[in-house]
Formats: structure tokens, C-alpha cells, sequence
DNA sequence: TTTGGTGCAAAATTTTTGCAGGCTA
DNA sequence: TAGCCTGCAAAAATTTTGCACCAAA
């Protein structure tokens, strides 16, 4: 994320704490840009704990959590869960959120552990013809698929 | 789960341990039977727990997880984490398992918690576009829908 | 009899909460 | 200044592990 995105998410923010009358603190503005700058690499709540020590020591582990689950209620980070044992959260995209996607996909490799996104046109489909047959209205979705990248298909043999 | 089928599972799993090596325990067959007989109810690792102690009081939490451990590794029983903040177990279709399939998905109803089960073909077309266009070879998957029930989406007249 | 399994309790992990003091608006 | 926010430490909640005893094969 280029230093622009970063400058427009934090007004973002900004304008979000102000709607609702909260408060705008340096730690706040620290975790977004942790995950601002790490778009993509899934951090886990220690991690973003760690990267922020570095740029603000001393601040508390229980202020990441509570400024990570804001965020989340903010809607300018998702949650992700890769049923590794941790809660993982990454950055929302402004630009998909107001083309009225919601949260993008991943493709995980069981072998190395990789993990990449994926948008696909194919899951509107899915979603009409999921709504039209059981009435169930959707709102958002997560989808998960486990398998082997590219890389390690190609090293295992397996195509 | 009619008890035909109980007893299918049952045998499946007898046939999985001795296979391996492992020992056919009272605490094992119990703990499959408990999520037998309750299919579709995606119960937690404590939900669990207190079925079995109905049955075998006195059974070990502690052996109740290395159980659920042991029958996701034999993939008789599928974890599912519907993200609040409880790990959940169902158990596998063995038809569907024969069938080539893998797990089904789950349409979760943000209004009233209701969890239910969904097939679709459309999928299948979906994995064959991601490898198509990524080379990434799929072989499992995970798809959560979130968003309202036919029942609650009435309600609120969300149609 | 041998080996793996169980129950219990303690430990490890991850996340939440209470509270006194500090900072934003 | 008022009230929200933070850091710390303790608590909660979930899951794993060590160990002595027990049970299946």
C-alpha cells in the first residue's frame, strides 16, 4: 500500500472516530498503519503487537486487542481465520468496499503455507442462485480453499 | 441420523483404528455417537463434552479433544469456526465423502444465529476457473455465507 | 503382557476486563 | 474540565500436556 492509500484510510479513520464521537490517539492511528503497511501478510494480534512496539514502545498488548476489534466494528479491517489456532486480521480495500464487494477470498497451501487472494466473478453466481433457491439474503461471505500453490504443485509432481 | 447409519459410521471408525494400529475405546465410540446423533447442530469442544458425560460419567474433558483430534484426522468429523470465538465439530457425510466431495457449506443468519447446510454445483465450476486461471490445485474448501435467514429477512422485510 | 488410552491437574495460549492514571476534545 | 483511552496486571476461557494408572488386544 502506497503512502497515498495509507494517507486516505487514515482520513478514513479519522472521519469514522469523529461520526461517532470517539477519540483519535496515537495508538489508534499506529495499529492502522501497521496493517496498512503489511497489507496482505495476515497478522496475527501478536504480531501487530510486535510491529507496533517498535514504532511506539511501551504500548499495551489489551490496546492492540481493543483498537484491532474497533477497527473490525469500523469495517476497515476484516478478520480471518485459516484454522491455524490464531485470528489473523488484515486491511480492507476502500476501492472493492465502494464497488460494493465484500471481503476478498484466499487460497491456502497446506504444503508451504502460503497464502493468496483471490477475486472471482464467479461467486455472484453462486450467490443469486444460492439466495433465489433458499431465500437466504446474503450480506457477506468468506471463502477459503485448501490446496497446493502453483510452486509446490509443480515441485510435488502433482500435475 | 437413523441408528443404520449410526452403526455404518461406527464400523467405519472400528475399521479406521485397527487399521492404524489404534485401540477401540468405550470414550471413542462415544464421542462419535454423540456427533451422530447430533447432526447439523455443530456442537462446541464443552457442548460435547457434557453429551458424553451423560452417557460415561466421569469421562475426561482432556479425552474428549484428543478425540475430536483424532476423528478430525480421520476425517469423520469436520471443525468448523463460524468466528464466535468457538471452534465447532459436525460430523462428515459418507455419502458425500464417497461422492468425491468434500465438506458442505453453511449459511449463517446474523439475525438469528441459525446455521444451515447448503450443496451447490456451482462451486465445482468455481474451483475449475481458480485452477484454470492460478494453478492452484484445490482440495478442500470452506464457504461461509453471512446474512439473513428466509425467515428473518420476512421479518425485518428485507425483501 | 504390552502398548496405547484415560483422567486428573497443571500449564500454556489467547483474549478480555477492572482500575487508576493520562490524554483528547 | 469531562469523559474516553491507555497500560498494567489479573482473570477468563479454551486447549494442550505430563504423569500415574487402566484397559484393549
Amino acid at each position: 500500500m502506497n503512502s497515498k492509500e495509507r494517507k486516505k484510510i487514515e482520513e478514513e479513520l479519522k472521519d469514522l472516530l469523529r461520526e461517532k464521537g470517539l477519540k483519535i490517539t496515537q495508538q489508534r492511528l499506529i495499529v492502522l498503519r501497521v496493517l496498512a503497511e503489511n497489507r496482505g501478510k495476515h497478522l496475527t494480534a501478536e504480531e501487530i503487537y510486535r510491529e507496533t512496539c517498535g514504532i511506539l514502545p511501551g504500548i499495551g498488548l489489551a490496546t492492540v486487542y481493543r483498537t484491532i476489534q474497533l477497527l473490525t466494528q469500523l469495517e476497515l479491517v476484516d478478520r480471518i481465520n485459516l484454522d491455524d489456532g490464531f485470528v489473523r486480521y488484515e486491511i480492507g480495500d476502500l476501492e472493492e468496499k465502494s464497488a460494493g464487494h465484500h471481503r476478498h477470498h484466499h487460497l491456502i497451501c497446506i504444503n508451504c503455507g502460503k497464502i493468496m487472494p483471490f477475486e472471482h466473478d464467479l461467486l455472484d453466481n453462486l450467490e443469486c442462485s444460492v439466495t433465489d433457491t433458499t431465500g437466504f439474503i446474503i450480506r457477506d461471505h468468506e471463502v477459503k480453499f485448501y490446496g497446493y500453490c502453483a510452486g509446490c504443485a509443480k515441485k510435488l509432481k502433482l500435475n
